[in-house]
DNA sequence: GCTGAAATGTTGTTTAAACAACATTTCTAA
DNA sequence: TTAGAAATGTTGTTTAAACAACATTTCAGC
């Protein structure tokens, strides 16, 4: 079966066992949520959910990238371009991102994070990365100016995820626009020079 | 195509197909809306509709039949047997009912009317006669017992759904209580004597 | 450890949904 | 009135979902 995943009958099927996943993270650890559970819930037959995903986790994946990406999509405006306006957003963003990830699933947000980072960072990574190309659109396009636009993405997507995670795991103890203000300074010292 | 109406893929498209018709009649007349409307909607083929229904017409009577039904079962106690109380309650409920779809189904409602009329009546009939049944079951069932029983509730089914309907037509200048009053004492003295 | 039950994957077959293409009817506006 | 656009039905083919049956792994309780 080679799913073309534009077929409505797919895209359904994908969204029906990302919704019942979406539940049942609510309720359960994640570790005791089994295939059965997630197709009986979505009314998928458990081959079906095979035929998409190689397992449970393969499906996490799926579900948080998505989810991942509607959140940024829908607070971030598209017109931006890197500065410090929008990387504030982007931190802004992932405070609340992490602050809303812990209490919807609080039954499995520790044994979930070190699975999900590395998409979440990819995506940030991603988000990032074309933010910076937008501002350089107009200067001729080397190998190396690409080369060194990713490894600043790298950099701060890694920073910001993890200045946003330990504060939530930390108990916020200072409000998110503390964490900015002694936050963002240093991201954009670092970089400051090298985009200007 | 012989469709195992327990298919869970039936049961979903035709649930997708209601829902979208449940929708678009909320902003369009009935006679507006197209089958490719109600597909679209429901992301559903339509070469898929017309497996399932001839046209619009039987999607709307599935619809209206189904969500009564839905309607009635949430509002009636299941060990209710036919008496005062229940009628009166039946009563109420189609006085509900016609305020709810009259004002649900706005641009609709007049020139669906003479279309649903018959189904819900049917339905309604249905209800009664089955609360009649209850209400005798250790009694001997000769065939014009059940008759009889059919006589009474064609009777009641109509005269409720007419009493409620017009009461919702003619403006409700009084309340439904008001109504109850007026009309329950009637009916249940035409049948009173008989079913004792 | 051993056993049986539950969960996980896998496979072949059947069935319903998607799709494209077509003929027919109904509307609409020039 | 008439041309063409849109909506309605219909059909044959392709594809994905359902299903049942199976082997394999995991795991809890004895």
């Amino acid at each position: 079966m080679t799913t073309k995943k534009n077929d409505p009958r797919v895209m359904r099927t994908r969204q029906l066992l990302q919704d019942s996943f979406t539940s049942l993270i609510r309720e359960k650890d994640f570790k005791d949520i089994t295939v059965r559970d997630i197709t009986e819930k979505a009314t998928v037959n458990r081959a079906t959910f095979y035929a998409h995903f190689a397992d449970k986790y393969e499906l996490l994946d799926f579900t948080i990238t998505n989810t991942f990406r509607d959140y940024l999509r829908q607070r971030l405006n598209c017109h931006d371009v890197f500065n410090q306006e929008s990387i504030t957003n982007i931190l802004l963003i992932m405070c609340d991102y992490h602050k809303d990830l812990s209490s919807r699933c609080q039954r499995s947000y520790q044994s979930l994070r070190p699975i999900i980072e590395s998409k979440i960072i990819e995506e940030l990574q991603n988000v990032i990365f074309h933010l910076l190309l937008k501002g350089n659109k107009n200067t001729s396009f080397l190998d190396d100016d690409r080369e060194l636009l990713k490894t600043i993405s790298t950099l701060l997507s890694w920073s910001i995820y993890g200045a946003a995670y330990t504060w939530n795991n930390d108990g916020r103890k200072i409000s998110a626009e503390e964490l900015i203000s002694k936050t963002i300074p240093i991201i954009m010292n670092g970089v400051g020079k090298l985009i200007s």
